[in-house]
DNA sequence: TTTTGTGGTTGACGTGGATCAACGGAGCAT
DNA sequence: ATGCTCCGTTGATCCACGTCAACCACAAAA
């Protein structure tokens, strides 16, 4: 909390109603007069530098956060330094959630770039879940949508290889990049091949390869982080076809 | 639905306030005027046979259930017939959390053994939670445990080689067995070698293999499914001390 | 009793990805 | 420019785990 940001009368104005992330954030599917009681809700916005931490593992939970602007990446750190990845977020999605069940954060959240994001303190979020029928079927879902999201990292990580790995973690990047209203074949990544071989259970070199292997087979065109997808469907069907069966 | 199995009066007598697994499950941490409203909420009890589904991927999601008596393993089944093991899960715990966000259950849950579970209404839970303060706030820690949980999941997978892997699974289990008030030393595992595999990301022989070199080593002595730990110690020093690193 | 089937163990061998190492390019400060 | 640092790429080698296969234990059926 001491790396909080002093905020103006005036960036407390800009609230819900008025976010253009609407479609994607917490107020998905609540009525408008709902969503105007959100502001009441989200009592500060918080800037993160590049490379800063939002909240360590460790720090009392008291806050969940909306993503406004940039992106991050969650973390943990094992016992003996090892570093795993657990996800990473963009605008509209949810930090946080992790905090609630022991009331202190269970992972490091740190920002990919500069970014901001809504402080939703979270004991009034329970007030006016209450109150607001729409808002506490809402979060709900986004808490049960996190966790549908990580089976499927399970599942990634428990049998898919490096490649179907990759071609899986490209298209769910593709496919969140597109519900932004950004392209769906050409955008920037903003981890490092290391926080995706993190992510990937991957070393980075094999990262790298796989990079390269498909820019060889003509699925992507790579350029540092720069990615260009040429072929979608090629792209599914690594990840449908076992080897091994064929 | 189908599989539901008609109950008796007498069976819904006995609800939350006269559970044994009172602090494991929902009511944990719920006043016992808060506990008394929940029998509103346990609408009937369910039987599942050994093997049999409690719910499969695809079902329309209605309600969650809280383990009485027995054990699961939920899985998701990819295209091309691989299945993942997403998580094993024992009394007091919750199935059917992953179904809120789409509607739609995203998992099979399969009994490992005859099994019987408590049907939670969904619609009168939020409904209840909304009255019931302790309610609320203890069904999100429940959520919000289950994302910590696949976290750890996360972090095995991706981070850990094979016996770090068991290991860390057999610590899992003691504990959660001492939870319960079984031996935190000796217990009876419901699964297979290839559910216990397909849920490390690893193959059957290989789980079969590092059993038997734990046995050598004196860590444990397995017998098919019952398992006696000898060296908690040496097992935890298992899962910290990276390889690689000494 | 034998038979059949399922689950578990163990050995021999192959391979995907980790490891080790060298180098190259981009961004940044001086 | 020059040097520095971080990041990414690529090659050579190694090894942990997967694969393939044989065999065994136990349980249920015949």
């Amino acid at each position: 909390m001491k790396a909080a940001v002093p905020i103006t009368i005036a960036s407390l104005k800009v609230a819900c109603a008025q976010c253009n992330l609407l479609e994607l954030c917490l107020p998905f599917g609540m009525s408008e007069n709902e969503i105007d009681r959100l502001d009441e809700l989200v009592g500060a916005r918080r800037k993160i530098k590049r490379q800063q931490h939002l909240y360590r593992a460790g720090d009392p939970f008291e806050a969940i956060y909306a993503i406004r602007a940039g992106s991050f990446k969650t973390d943990v750190l094992l016992e003996d330094g090892r570093e795993q990845v657990t996800g990473f977020q963009m605008t509209g999605e949810m930090l946080g959630l992790d905090g609630i069940s022991t009331e202190t954060h269970s992972c490091n959240a740190i920002a990919l770039e500069d970014s901001e994001v809504c402080v939703i303190a979270y004991d009034k979020l329970e007030e006016l879940a209450r109150v607001v029928d729409g808002l506490q079927h809402q979060f709900h879902k986004v808490m049960s949508r996190e966790i549908v999201r990580d089976h499927g990292v399970m599942t990634l990580l428990g049998s898919m290889r490096a490649e179907e790995r990759l071609a899986a973690f490209l298209l769910n990047m593709s496919q969140r990049f597109t519900a932004r209203g950004f392209s769906a074949a050409e955008f920037h990544l903003r981890m490092t091949r290391e926080e995706i071989g993190s992510y990937l259970g991957l070393k980075l070199e094999t990262v790298s390869r796989a990079f390269s292997k498909f820019q060889d087979e003509g699925l992507i065109a790579v350029q540092q982080k720069h990615i260009r997808i040429l072929d979608i469907a090629g792209l599914k069907k690594l990840i449908q076809h076992h080897p091994s069966r064929c």
